[in-house]
DNA sequence: CGCGCGGCCTAGC
DNA sequence: AGCTAGGCCGCGC
């Protein structure tokens, strides 16, 4: 499906389409992509996805609403910070409100 | 052709 | 309620 034939391609669709103010889990996406169990290759789509993409990686959390470890942005305020600036709303543990901004797909 | 890596997920204690 | 362990998937060398 993906423009390259490659999964990874697909997930860069997907994740692009991610509006702001939602976030998507790595097994929504996964699943999404055709990998219901490939979350670990959607994190790794991530991290090798070329930055001219503008993917917003920042708006992809785990299931458990945690934002990504912090060598990845380069600080977990980096995320965090870019999440509450497009409207995302955080809870008191920390965590994203996944009930409130998990992102349900393209169009729904 | 085969092995290892990774921003995870789920289940069990 | 929190932590540990195992499994899954695709890409790169």
């Amino acid at each position: 499906m993906g423009p390259s034939g490659g999964v990874f391609a697909e997930i860069y669709e997907i994740v692009a389409q991610i509006p702001p103010g939602s976030v998507a889990t790595y097994g929504q996406i996964a699943a999404m992509a055709g990998i219901p169990r490939g979350a670990r290759t959607v994190g790794w789509a991530m991290r090798q996805s070329p930055q001219h993409l503008n993917l917003p990686c920042h708006r992809v959390v785990n299931s458990s609403g945690a934002l990504s470890p912090v060598h990845v942005f380069g600080g977990e305020e980096a995320q965090s910070a870019r999440l509450e600036a497009e409207g995302i709303t955080f809870l008191p543990g920390g965590g994203i409100d996944m009930k409130r901004h998990l992102w349900r797909g393209p169009v729904r």
